[in-house]
RNA sequence: GUGGCCAUAGCUCAGUUGGUUAGAGCAUCGGUUUGUGGUACCGAGGGUCGUGGGUUCGAGCCCCAUUGGCCACCCCA
């Protein structure tokens, strides 16, 4: 048989994993500055739970569970079943499957906040690196198995939490060394566009056709909201709007003055000018922002503020961070009036990036520091209280196992597991006691106490 | 779900109008060296040419189907 994995998915060489562990270490540590704290949920939730969270799209990516036991049990006769078959796939999966791993973390953390309600203490800071999976065709970028890093905040509706996720962003990025363009909008602002131009009920059609505006261009917007049954007059309408170029200030007065009869776009533009004022006064800030009324993002549950962000540099277009404020996800579960607003790290595609760009620091690499080179059993033996000393003094160290393998072989070990020392002991050495200690940098080598060589390795970095 | 490109050793790829026993580099293992890696030299193992059918005296090469991969659309981290 030929092993393989499912498609979309990977395995991660140590290599890949001491690099990955790096981002994760990094944006787990940001977190933790500024008050998150980490929960864990189960990689499958009900079906139930995550069906029509994320638009009809999103139901089909998801991936469904099959039933232990007799799929046939939940059907009443024959009749029963053929009924379900005439409701096609939709209907027929609630029958075979109720259970479905988890999508994106933030619904499974809304289900966490309503099942805990009393455990929890709000506003609820909490932080979760896990992966999810969607049942996506797989292409550059795009996994079907990843890791998202979540910070939400739930229980609070004050816009700092805003300013604080964007400043959070900025300072995991700057961590990585990573240039970015953090794109903010509304989705208060598109619901008063969509108001004023008489097409309310059109609003997810509109926030999709404009949201492709830097893809297909103002012709093909156009396009593509008349194919989808906006009137011409709500199209001339919108043309101000997705044409208009200038600063954030500008963007925000042009705003105001068009949406005055949209009580609900008015007070998105508030929103908006209040982040972009509180991020003015953060000391340091690297990112760049923009205001960019044509960011949408496709996850319904989103209702204001809405984060978007893409590496300057390099060749992966996608996004590698994402978030927004939901107003009312934990109401479907029966906890009302709960808004949380949060952020996702595509840690995958973070490693993409820093891979292409070369930005992943020289030191990720190394592990072992010394590694001991012995003739034979005696010598290995002798050997072993000398590792406890060393790994006692912190030191990450390790004797190669087979003590009558030939020194070219252990030496390779070494040279191939990027080792900086070799410690040799032979004969000689067990004899009196100073060990070869062997920088596999330079070549050179010395006879040394293991006293002396627990402080050197102590001190090399 | 829609479309395009590709499939030869563990990896990256050669392979002539269809013609003997399908090659190279890298990697792996062994040796040159029984106390010295990374460089050098010598050698070895490793393939039903993705799979199934067809055309032909003869198929890695041509045709059909199928599976898998990559890329784009949709959507998204």
């Amino acid at each position: 048989m030929k092993p393989s994995i499912p498609k979309g998915t990977r395995d991660f060489s140590p290599q890949e994993m001491v690099k990955r562990n790096y981002i994760f270490d990094t944006i787990k540590r940001v977190f933790q500055r500024y008050g998150y704290l980490p929960i864990e949920t189960p990689a499958m939730e009900n079906l139930s739970t995550l069906m029509g969270k994320y638009g009809e799209e999103g139901d089909r990516l998801i991936f469904k569970i099959l039933n232990n036991g007799n799929y046939f049990s939940n059907f009443k006769n024959d009749e029963h079943l053929s009924e379900v078959k005439n409701q096609g796939e939709k209907g027929f999966t609630q029958y075979i499957s109720e259970k479905a791993l988890r999508y994106d973390l933030t619904v499974p953390f809304a289900r966490y906040v309503v099942q805990h309600q009393n455990e929890i203490t709000f506003p609820f800071k909490r932080y979760q690196i896990q992966p999810v999976w969607r049942a996506d065709r797989p292409q550059k970028g795009r996994y079907r198995e990843f890791y998202q890093c979540d910070a939400d905040v739930i229980g609070s509706n004050s816009l700092i939490n805003e300013v604080e996720l964007v400043q959070l962003i900025d300072d995991v990025f700057t961590k990585l060394n990573v240039p970015v363009l953090i794109k903010i909008n509304n989705r208060k602002i598109l619901s008063g566009i969509a108001e004023v131009i008489g097409e309310k009920e059109k609003i997810t059609t509109i926030t999709v056709a404009i949201d492709k505006l830097d893809k297909i261009g103002v012709d093909g917007v156009n396009k593509e909201l008349q194919e989808n049954g906006v009137s011409v007059v709500a199209i001339e309408k919108l043309q101000p709007l997705i044409r208009f170029q200038g600063s954030t200030s500008e963007k925000l007065n042009f705003l105001k003055k068009l949406l005055t009869t949209s009580e609900i776009g008015l007070n998105g533009v508030e929103e908006a000018e209040c982040i972009f004022k509180g991020l003015a006064q953060i000391p340091d800030f690297k990112s760049q922002i923009e205001l960019d009324i044509t960011l949408a993002r496709g996850l319904n549950y989103y209702t204001g503020a809405i984060f978007e962000v893409k590496a300057t540099n390099g060749t992966l277009t996608s996004s590698i961070c994402g978030g927004g404020r939901y107003d009312d996800l934990t109401g479907i579960f029966g906890l009302p009036n709960m808004s949380g607003v949060g952020i996702s790290f595509g840690a995958d595609r973070i490693y993409d990036v820093l891979n292409e760009l070369n930005l992943f620091p020289e030191s990720v690499s190394a592990s072992t520091k010394v590694l001991f080179v012995t003739f034979g059993e005696t010598e290995q033996n002798y050997c072993i209280p000398l590792l406890a000393r060393v790994r006692k003094a912190e030191i990450n160290s390790e004797i190669y196992p087979d003590a009558t393998a030939k020194m070219k072989k252990q030496m390779s070990y070494a040279d191939d597991k990027k080792i900086p020392f070799v410690v040799i002991v032979g004969g000689d050495e067990v004899q009196n006691g100073l060990l070869t200690l062997k920088n596999m940098a330079s070549g050179s080598q010395d006879k040394k106490t293991i006293e002396d060589i627990i402080e050197i390795l102590k001190n090399n970095h």
